[in-house]
DNA sequence: TGCAAGATTCTACAACATTAGAACAATGAG
DNA sequence: CTCATTGTTCTAATGTTGTAGAATCTTGCA
């Protein structure tokens, strides 16, 4: 991976709002109250309805737990798609949405 | 730390050109050829010049081997220095700049 | 002290990012 | 089939960033 790519992904991660929805779906975790304990930024690693890395119907629920319009949402979505954090799919109802874990270790090696 | 310091944080690497000097100062090599092998980009990780992490005449040098001009290079290192990357000091001519690894430290843990 | 080299600050502006709303497409329920 | 719901695309407004140049400050040397 060039300089450049990586330079794609940290601006993909660089909002405040976009990182909020990557860790929502990275963390797994969409209630509001997940994103705060007190003052600091933190999530629940630990939440019985799914697995770390991928989150269904996380359109949805990430526009009820957002003050952001869906329009704007579904932007920030392909911003992280096209970085490559993240791969999603309509599958009817369902809005199948996952961490692609392979580039989220690319950042880590690139920082080693 | 707060989800709008790492935001802030991904936003100072976000740049493609402030990228280069982070990782110029971070992998410690500042010619040129040690930024790229081929088309991909690399670091020569050792140099007997310095220890990695920490870079004298950091801002000369990195003026010298990239294409733009000292104040645009100066806005750059503000910016890093801000997100709490880096921390830079004058001792005369000496323009003497470590990496904050606990910072570095902290997004990998961000991310894990 | 005066000068040259190095770094910062200020200004300005083009390019890009963030956002919402309206119009549209796709899907499933009744 | 019709309608409500969900997500996308287009457009436009507003805000932010990246960049250079000129002016300025800092430092060391002659």
């Amino acid at each position: 991976m060039k300089l450049k790519d990586y330079a794609k992904i940290f601006k993909a991660l660089s909002n405040e709002q976009r990182l909020k929805i990557f860790m929502m779906i990275y963390k797994n975790c969409c209630t509001p109250e997940g994103t705060k304990v007190g003052s600091e930024f933190r999530f629940k690693e630990e939440s019985a309805c799914c697995v770390k890395g991928s989150l269904d119907k996380a359109f949805t629920k990430i526009c009820d737990c957002m003050n952001l319009s869906r329009s704007t949402i579904s932007h920030h979505f392909k911003e992280l798609q096209s970085a490559g954090l993240i791969a999603c799919e309509r599958d009817g109802q369902i809005y199948r949405c996952k961490i692609n874990e392979e580039v989220v270790d690319s950042i880590k090696d690139f920082l080693k």
